[in-house]
DNA sequence: CTCTTTATAGTCGACCTGACTATAAAGAGG
DNA sequence: CCTCTTTATAGTCAGGTCGACTATAAAGAG
């Protein structure tokens, strides 16, 4: 970042893109604007807008998903910058440089449209394709991003509502990794990494469905996985 | 990015900021240049510069590491994003969103300036303080996602020249982790992970100075490490 | 009451890893 | 020439981790 001065430089606009996940009945869903206007008006793509000159990047990415989404508590959800996407001719009108951030959600309230939007929804991962500018790459990359993640950090708590049972974060590791995960060997990994989660002490116990009520965790202290629960495939249902 | 039309939006610098990585004598350097003009004139700060209309950040990447230091095969370097910074108020004087890359050198030529650098010069990783706007950060930010990527990625092999020998290969871990590792260990883990290197099949042997001769490797196909080289530090000689 | 589903405890063997010893092959310096 | 140092390489050994698997407990469905 040398001679501003010397170099003519353009001006480019500044963008800001979201690829939101959540979890719905033990399936990784993506959150869908609908375009009210050209180019691709009618189109799905990811929400997002313009960055403000007074905002970084990150700040606009908040105030757009609350904006676009009607998110309220949107200081508390994971945000995490994915990459940012310059290539020229990526927007048909204009010179767009966009800044794609990722974020989890632990909870799934229904998206209503606002802001920009005509209509905003939460869309399972596989059905969503054909996506306005280059956003299936986007959602590709964050989908790609996420699951490395869950192998090396304790990112797959940000999924799970404030207390969890270890068969949901066991789930969001199936629903984002698309493979089934040995219950037992599950368990026994994640209690065995120190800060990872934390037992409820208040002897909770709460179950959603059928089956043995389970024990409910905290998300603990840990940031990173060490060592890291590794994807290794094996044969089965794929969740 | 929905809704161009309704918001105003003010148009941005877009500038490409690169931490340029080598090894010199088993000791980690970066790539720095020294600014001629203001701000920050006389200081010294990564390379860098504009991005073009015409140019994606990758491409404005590649341009600017040729211009400012005369490195010719730009194109065969390892160049990878590494994030995006966009506060407000990190240029003085006007609003600059700038995407970071992190590229990595087998061999080091001396740098020379050029473009719009008054000079290059490599610089040992620990000497680098005091830098221009925020590239102190970039800089720091950089360094540890080169050493997390060590440790699941044969991204190691991009600070090597074609063909080189384990010891040299271990002391790129050692330069970056600021460790010793354990010499038969870690020859034992880099040759069982398959496609992480390869023989050098023609009885090519070679050293550089003292010590028996070592044999040769190339790079391999793999570009991931499973499982992982771990960082676990351990007492002794920090390289 | 039985079947299904989920949670949880535990076992067993293969494999990985850290720590360590030993040997080989070069240069440095007397 | 001899010895010391340095580096490369082979190998050993014990502890830990992990995948596969069995078993038991506790709930709901029918």
């Amino acid at each position: 970042m040398v001679g501003y001065d010397r170099h003519a430089y353009e001006p480019f606009a500044v963008t800001v893109d979201l690829a939101v996940f959540t979890l719905r009945a033990g399936v990784l869903h993506g959150l869908l604007v609908e375009r009210g206007e050209e180019p691709y008006a009618g189109r799905w793509a990811l929400p997002g807008g313009f960055v403000r000159p007074d905002e970084s990047a990150e700040t606009a990415a908040r105030r757009e998903l609350a904006e676009e989404t009607g998110l309220t508590d949107v200081s508390a959800l994971h945000l995490e910058q994915l990459r940012t996407y310059s290539e020229p001719g990526r927007d048909p009108r204009m010179r767009v440089v966009s800044v794609a951030f990722t974020a989890l959600l632990p909870d799934a309230p229904e998206a209503r449209g606002g802001g920009d939007a005509a209509q905003a929804r939460w869309v399972p991962y596989g059905s969503a394709r054909a996506l306005a500018f280059d956003h299936d790459r986007i959602l590709a990359d964050a989908r790609e991003r996420v699951g490395a993640k869950l192998e090396y950090s304790c990112l797959a708590t940000a999924f799970c509502p404030p207390e969890f049972t270890l068969g949901e974060l066991r789930q969001v590791y199936e629903a984002v990794w698309g493979t089934a995960l040995d219950r037992p060997n599950f368990r026994r990994k994640v209690l065995a990494t120190p800060g990872f989660v934390e037992p409820v002490p208040g002897a909770a116990r709460l179950t959603g469905g059928r089956g043995k009520p389970a024990a409910l965790y905290r998300a603990g202290p840990a940031a990173a996985l060490h060592p890291p629960l590794l994807r290794t495939p094996r044969e089965g249902r794929p969740a």
